[in-house]
DNA sequence: TTCAAATATTGTATTATCTGGATAAAGTGA
DNA sequence: TCACTTTATCCAGATAATACAATATTTGAA
């Protein structure tokens, strides 16, 4: 067991403003505005969060244009949400 | 879903020491001095972290004498463990 | 090109967390 | 009571995380 990387991982979830992020890019990949608009953050917070995810291998960021959509891709997060909702 | 709480629950998770704290409690209940001796850290030191996991909710902590038996008892967390181990 | 939209990055002040020594408190046995 | 063991608490310095404005970059369209 890994105990550095995992706790990595734990603790990137381990704000409110990411968890939330990842909940929501779990149900729709690409809405990385539509977040900046419902969380009511400034986009560089959102920016920067989102980057926090991106580099622990939380989330993939994939370009659409001058768009970037970003999707859940670490398996152990997706279960780990599942049981915070149960 | 409240965010806010539950990312607390993660952040406790999220720290090297702490989630090995946690994995050996969930395999031997009471062993607080081993878990000092076996992870090579200040006994101030491992009594915090025991403290942040307890005020939690993570763990109880139960008296016998002058020894004090740490157990987990949070049942996501023992879920987001074995997700971890998996 | 030039512009606007979308996103990333940088700078920085503020706050939170971590660590470990010192000390206190509480139980136990001589 | 006294010494000892075990655990908790206090404190301060070091480090890390956070928020957000300002600025830069990237992209597509006119």
């Amino acid at each position: 067991m890994d105990y550095e990387k995992e706790s990595e991982m734990l603790k990137a979830l381990g704000h409110p403003v990411r968890l939330k992020m990842v909940e929501g890019l779990m149900k729709n990949e690409c809405n990385v505005n539509k977040i900046v608009d419902v969380m009511q953050i400034p986009q560089s917070t959102a920016s920067q969060h989102l980057g926090i995810l991106k580099n622990r291998g939380i989330l993939v960021a994939r370009k659409e244009g001058v768009k970037t959509c970003y999707k859940v891709v670490d398996e152990k997060v997706l279960q780990i949400v599942k049981i915070l909702r149960a």
